[in-house]
Parts: C-alpha cells; sequence; structure tokens
DNA sequence: GTTAGCACTCGAATAAAGTGAGTGCTAAAT
DNA sequence: ATTTAGCACTCACTTTATTCGAGTGCTAAC
C-alpha cells in the first residue's frame, strides 16, 4: 500500500518531528543523508501521505506532523528495534544490582530510573494484593487500649493497622485467637479472610473464648482492610518539560487524571502481556488525547502480575522508551522470580 | 510610628491584594466602605507607606503591591483573629470523626484537609522515628531463603525489611535469636539499635548460638535500617492554580526543592511550638523567595513531635491559614493524645 | 517520474498607535 | 494644617498594521 519511498519519507518526518516537536518541512527532509531526492519529490510524498491521513498540517501552509495513524503506523511497522545505550543500561544494571530485598523498594526504584531516563512519568501498578496469601497475622498490644494488627503476605506485603482493645479480651485470650487464626487462615487469600472470619472462625472463637462477642468484632476492626492495590508514580513533574504541555490547563486536567488511583489502575489492569502502546484517543480519558501510554506486565514468579507504564505526549521516544521498558519489565520480573 | 488611619490603609491594601493577586490603586481603596478619605489622601498615604518600606510598585505607574515588609507587619501586627466558617470547621471535624487509628492515616488525612481547605501545598514532617522505641521486633520466614524482619515502635509505628536467611541457621535458632533480642532490645531507641547489636547483643548470641558469625550478620542485614523521618505531602498540584506560579520554570524549581526530602525535614525541624510564618526571603532557598511557609508544631503524647506546615506563595491567606493550622495541629495533638 | 521555479498562505515577530488605570504634584477648599 | 479636586504624566497592556520567512501547491521543463 506503501511505496517503500513512502515508507521511508514517512519515518524520516515522525523521527524529526518526535526529535524536534516542530512541524517538518520539506526542505529539511530533502536535506538529510537519508533522503536522495529534492524537495518538491518530497512535497508531493508529503501530500500523499497527509491524504491517506498518516500525517496532518497545523495551518495550511506549514509542516507536517504526524497524525495518530501515523503514529500508529510508526509503532506498528516503522521502529527499528533499537539498542539501548551503554548508559542506559548500566544505569539499570547498577540499580539492580545491590540486591533489594523488598517489593516496594524494587518497584520505587525502577520507577525512579524510568521516568529519569525517559523525562516522561513513569506509574507502576503493583500486583493485586488481595489475591495475596496470608503467611502469618501478629497482634502486638500497644498498650492496655489499643494493638496493631500485621498482616504478612506470602509475597512478603506487609500490612499494618491499628485498632482498640475491647476491656473484655486480656493477653491470654488475646494469643489463643490469634493462634486460632493463624492456623486457620495461612493460605487464604486477603481478599478471602473476611469472608472466612464470618463463617468458619466466628464458630471456633465461640467455642474458645468466653467474651466471643467482643472478641469477633474487634477482630473484623483488625482484618477488614482494604487491601488496595497500590499505584507507584514516578517523575509526575516531568510533565511540565514537554512543550505540549506549556498550557497550564492541560497540565491541570492530566494531573487530575493521575490522581485518580481507581481509574488509572483500571486502566493499567486492562494490558496482556509483552509490551502495549496507546496512542492518543485510544486512550480512554479526554485529558489523555494528546498522551501516549506505554504498558508492560511483570510478573511475580508465581500467577501473580503487575503492570510498568509510561505516561508521556503522542510524540513520544517511543523506539527507545519501548526497549526501555521491555528491559526494565524483564529485570523486574526476573528480580522477582528469585524471591518467591 | 504608624498613624491609626495608616494602619487601616496597609490593612486594607495587603488584605485586597491577597484577595485579587493584582497592584491596588488609590481610587480602588477610597471606595471601601470602610475608607473615608478621597483617592488624593490615599495617594499621600501609600506614597508614606512605600518610603517606609512596606509596600512597593511594580512599575512607576502601578498600583501599590505589600513589600515583604508589609506582609510581615501584617502578620505581626494587623492580623484579627478569624473565625473559622462552620464549614470548614465541619470539614476538620468530620475528618476526625470516625476514630481513625494510625497515625499515617491521620496525617495523611491532616494533608489532604489542609490543601484542600486552602489550595495551597500542605508538609507534614512526621515525628523523628529513630527516637521512638522498639516495642517488638518480628521476623517472619518466607520460605527457605528469606524473612521479613518487622519492627514495631511504642508509637505503633511499624516497620518492615526483607533479607535473606543463610543457610546455616535454621528455624529453632531463629526463634531463639528473636526471644534473646526482644528481651534485649524492647524499649531500645531506634536509633541505638545497631549499637546495641554490635555491643551487647553479640556476645549474647555468641553464647547460645552456633553459627554465630552468620546469625550476626544477618541480623544486621535485618536491623540496619535508615528509619528516615517521613514527610507527607498534600496538593503538591495546587502550586499550579496560583497565578503567581504561571511561569513554569518557578513552578519546576519549587518542586525541585519540595522533593528533596532531606533538606524539606530540616526546614520544618528548626519550627518551635506555636505557630510560625516565614515570608519571602525570611525561607533559606531561592526557590522559596516568593512564598510563604506556615509551620506549627504537634506532639504523640510523649516528648514526640512533627510539623505541620503550608506553602504558598507570599500572597498567602495568613488570617486563615494560621487559624486552620492552629486548629488542625491541636485537633491532631489532641487525637493523638489519647493514645500513648 | 523528477525537479526547478514561482505565486501564494499564514503564523510569528516587530512596530506603531491607542487605552486606561494608576501616579505625583499643585492649588484651592475645608 | 489637612484634605481634596484637578491635571499632566507614566507605563503596561491591547489592538492594529507591517514585515518576514518557512512552507505549500502547482506548472512546466528536464
Amino acid at each position: 500500500m506503501l511505496t517503500d519511498r513512502q515508507l521511508l519519507i514517512l519515518q524520516v518526518i515522525i523521527d524529526d518531528f518526535i526529535l524536534t516537536a516542530q512541524p517538518v518541512g520539506s526542505r529539511s527532509i530533502s536535506k538529510k543523508d537519508e533522503i536522495t531526492h529534492s524537495s518538491a519529490t518530497i512535497r508531493n510524498e508529503m501530500a500523499d501521505l497527509e491524504e491517506m491521513g498518516f500525517l496532518e498540517k497545523t495551518h495550511s501552509s506549514s509542516g507536517r506532523v504526524p497524525s495518530e495513524k501515523g503514529y500508529r503506523f510508526y509503532v506498528d511497522h516503522l521502529l527499528s528495534p533499537l539498542r539501548l545505550s551503554n548508559q542506559e543500561l548500566t544505569t539499570i544494571r547498577q540499580a539492580f544490582k545491590d540486591r533489594m530485598m523488598e517489593f516496594e523498594r524494587v518497584v520505587q526504584k525502577s520507577a525512579g530510573i524510568l521516568s529519569e531516563l525517559t523525562n516522561y512519568t513513569s506509574i507502576i501498578l503493583g500486583p493485586e494484593i488481595f489475591e495475596t496469601k496470608l503467611k502469618q497475622l501478629q497482634i502486638v498490644p500497644l498498650n492496655d487500649q489499643s494493638a496493631i494488627a500485621i498482616l504478612v503476605t506470602d509475597t512478603g506485603h506487609v500490612e499494618h493497622r491499628a485498632f482498640n482493645i475491647p476491656v473484655e479480651i486480656d493477653h491470654p485470650q488475646l494469643e489463643k485467637m490469634v493462634n486460632i487464626l493463624n492456623d486457620r487462615l495461612r493460605g487464604v487469600p486477603l481478599v478471602k479472610l473476611y469472608e472466612k472470619l464470618q463463617t468458619e472462625i466466628y464458630d471456633l472463637i465461640e467455642i474458645h473464648t468466653d467474651q466471643h462477642e467482643h472478641a469477633y468484632s474487634y477482630l473484623q476492626a483488625a482484618l477488614l482492610d482494604e487491601h488496595q492495590t497500590k499505584l507507584y508514580i514516578g517523575g509526575k513533574t516531568n510533565i511540565l518539560m514537554q512543550p505540549e504541555f506549556k498550557d497550564l490547563d492541560k497540565v491541570r486536567s492530566l494531573y487530575a487524571i493521575i490522581e485518580k488511583e481507581n481509574e488509572m489502575a483500571d486502566l493499567l489492569r486492562s494490558g496482556e502481556q509483552g509490551v502495549h502502546v496507546r496512542i492518543g484517543h485510544e486512550n480512554p480519558f479526554d485529558a489523555m488525547q494528546n498522551c501516549s501510554l506505554i504498558t508492560a506486565r511483570y510478573t511475580l514468579g508465581n500467577e501473580q502480575a503487575g503492570t510498568i507504564a509510561l505516561l508521556g505526549p503522542t510524540r513520544m521516544e517511543y523506539n527507545r522508551v519501548i526497549s526501555l521498558i521491555n528491559v526494565l519489565s524483564k529485570q523486574m520480573t526476573e528480580t522477582f522470580r528469585g524471591w518467591y
């Protein structure tokens, strides 16, 4: 459908625009080394490419700018798999070298690297923690009124919550209950915890504890938590550096979206395996019309998975960014594999 | 030194400028209800106030704008103690009504309220956690290679860290060690933990454990953490709504400062009891020249303390903000008092 | 099919003119 | 001795006009 020459020209134009953020004119293209034709020829081809919907003009006598269709084609067909620079590779390797042991730390660091290396905003969705399984429940009394319940999951995630101790429950009873709970709840996914508590555990407590009503309501308070999947964001202010966001209103509305954790999480969840690119209107939110979102999944050894994403203008360095996110998601998966 | 009329005029001018962000002219002042004099009189007084350094002009024929000295005087002498609106009070009360049990949650919420109610950026410095004392140490083995160490402090703060288990240590030895540690380290401030480990504990482990060298190095890994005092920030993007920050460079450099957690923490630490206002150059950072920082201390029952702060343009609603931060810091102190 | 040439378009930059909110100063009124 | 009306003046901001140049489309020649 497109001639080789058109492919070449389209590629060169988009490459140039990605670099400069300026509409690309026929003359500047004809001067490139890889182009042997005159500006007039380029103009003709550009007119054709525009007619086909790959390019746009900002006004009648301006240079050309890639359309969303253009970017889509570019991403699908024109990306030459780029080797990351040594500098980039060493940055990543360096960061993962000192054996980090905690999920949070790895993710935080990854988000940092990604945004630092790209100057875009990175967003990482943690694994769905409500699917992780309880490893151990611990209750630490602080004083005679309050205590802290600590949940440790099989992925090493730690959640804690403080609550009031009803006066009716004394220390030995507490220990007893914790033991019962640990016996019965170990290996149960967090999301099922509350349910189990209401069925099996209730009866058990009734048998073993004097003040079972009090004990029960207090356990409810301790265990009923939201277990919300967390979103890690890096380089939020990088958005300000992109020329397409010199309009503060756009920045504001974009920030508004990013801050809606639930919607953002849903958006990231939807991706399948591999790197995935959403360009402009392919994104569900109005405020992201001028943005592209690159996502990739990472896994945590078992079937658990999360998403790593990068948000930038549609004029994005797809080449580099895709390679980077690919490498990083694999590196994360690799790091986690050893743990579980 | 200043006549009553001058005081009144200065107050009206600053009030007006805080509201509108526009230079204030003599005519608009003379039209106010509380002003009975003509614009010419106001002009004369304004000239005097400028000569004394309380006001400035943006250019030779512009209206007046408060100088830093003006703001300082305003804050020190002209603030009429404002009653908070019912709406504000109920927002605060509402937020603190559902008995929150965790420090983090209270602080997070407070930061949220403060930034929402003021449209400025709120910054809350947590208590110096390295001064809090160890309540309990827990070690939860995840599998045969790794485990999680959990520290609970007397303030209910929970820290956790994952680490590798050396193969040489088996499960019973682990339990034994944890018991020893809990016996010896309970009540020790976090900051002293490492030191104690190196002295007393080392000997104990040597006596009770076969593989004491391994055990020791592994404990080091588990306990040597940074215990960094945390900074909670709310409404970071509110800065974008202030007209004085329509210049993106200013926003960027301000964000750069805010993100330097250590320097920011030091800045907040310095405040004494009560509400404290730093205007423009009274702040140590260049990027904060156009900003004011309002701080107040809150306490956690015992001698522990943290700082609650609000960052906005020098043209700040001092009146309302000071009342708010005052109420909120007291409310926080009040809430925490019950806990410890 | 390619390219040189040329008229044309339109945004961006620059200049010129006009507007208006504000000032300082003077002289008259209180 | 204050206060105020009046007036000339200042200067940012807005509007309008002008120029400039990078870019286009089209045509005709190669």
